[in-house]
DNA sequence: GAACCCATTTATGTATACACTAATGAGACA
DNA sequence: TGTCTCATTAGTGTATACATAAATGGGTTC
């Protein structure tokens, strides 16, 4: 593999697992160094990093980190809105019913995979790679290229919002009827319903989201951790 | 400026204006000669159009200009629709009336613009620096980053559809009427009725081509023409 | 005559050297 | 003591040299 994509991957998981925090100033050198290559693959890894949205040029001279409010995840779910309900759509206008039937009833039986691990698996990696494939699945469907690739980079942002969202298993039951329920939508080819059943998912996803960052009684000192706005230089 | 940012700016211009082609073998030495410039700022350049959707890779190898087809505009305009009218529901909710009343009545005196240097300006640069006002004026509204650099980018692509897009002055002075129309919707702060006439707009701006490329009978050869899908070494 | 193998060449990926700009620090003067 | 200026330095932008892999062409062999 190229140096510059192992680059482009190393930092780009550093940015959304949050060991980069948002101000990271990124200096060339001092990636360069850090990852054990020249400065070239690294600036390109650098400009991949900016279109995507997880950087920024920083006074026209190197990048930072971009920060994350909920400000900023609400105007992300405004977008997600927009691409996910249009997705949802096309997919029951031409996926395959039989699919999106499966995932329908895998959702409905996911209440083992949030129970079941809940302790062992703090990630609830099983749970996600379900979501992950209705994504796919749904993705598929749509057959848009420009749609696909706009939902990628969203769902790049969404997996930094995630490190942040505490998600309960309250909130993951909730969820895995909320998906059962696009699913069904989809299979039964509904496009209205859909792309409804998508907004109603996305609207309560915010709304817990947003909730949880309201910095809930009892550790108010946290929530400006989670959200560090000033310019720090690397790991403080 | 930064010489990596003109090459950019220069093979973006020679893509979107179409003197470099679809299929067009982008080589680094070749074109870093001929922009007069090293191969380093010109990679960077290369990688930022490739993540713009206006290059792709080629076989492992180099970067090839994107093709278009009535497919590929098809589907750029679901993802259109999907982000235009998302932005013209925001805008009405979010907008000042007063600015899109006068965008309104610009666009319903928009028949001089039109008609008036219908041989002296082919490319219509009044008309459409009009249209760009609405556009930036709805961003601006809408008050959306996400959704704003999304728009830019499908507003990119979209500069290059116009090209083939043969807009007779019938065309134009139908979507000036449209345009009025999602002006006057924002302007009462009406998000439905702003995104279904955002929706209408484009739902025929996407008819109109979709019959003009359908090779209008006398022309029948120019259509392979207009939408090349082989590679090709430079200017043919 | 066709196919396969090896040499050459061409183009990309990476490293590094050089240039230039902007920030930083000390020192001098008011 | 505060501020202005200049030198130093750190860091980015660009050019170029080198390494490597893929394509190409010629030669040989079956």
């Amino acid at each position: 593999m190229r140096a510059s994509d192992r680059a482009y991957r190393a930092l780009r998981e550093d940015i959304v697992a949050g060991s980069l925090l948002p101000g990271t100033v990124l200096g060339e050198v001092e990636q360069s160094q850090r990852l054990g290559i020249s400065r070239t693959p690294l600036r390109e890894a650098l400009s991949r990093l900016t279109a995507d949205g997880l950087a920024a040029p920083h006074n026209g001279r190197g990048v930072v980190v971009t920060s994350i409010s909920p400000e900023t995840v609400t105007e992300l779910f405004e977008l997600r809105q927009a691409l996910e309900c249009k997705a949802a759509a096309l997919a029951a206008t031409r996926g395959d019913p039989g699919t999106f039937a499966g995932l329908r009833r895998d959702f409905e039986n996911a209440a083992d995979l949030i129970l079941q691990d809940a302790g062992t698996d703090p990630t609830r990696a099983g749970y996600y790679a379900l979501v992950a494939r209705l994504d796919e699945a749904i993705d598929a469907a749509a057959a848009n290229t420009y749609l696909t690739q706009a939902l990628a980079n969203v769902r790049l942002h969404l997996a930094r919002v995630r490190r942040l969202a505490k998600d309960n298993p309250e909130r993951l039951l909730a969820t895995a009827g909320e998906h059962a329920t696009i699913a069904a939508a989809i299979a039964v080819r509904d496009p209205a319903l859909a792309a409804a059943a998508t907004s109603v998912h996305l609207h309560k996803s915010l709304e817990h989201f947003l909730a949880a960052a309201a910095a809930p009684a009892g550790t108010p000192e946290r929530s400006t951790e989670k959200f560090p706005e000033r310019p720090r230089k690397d790991n403080p």
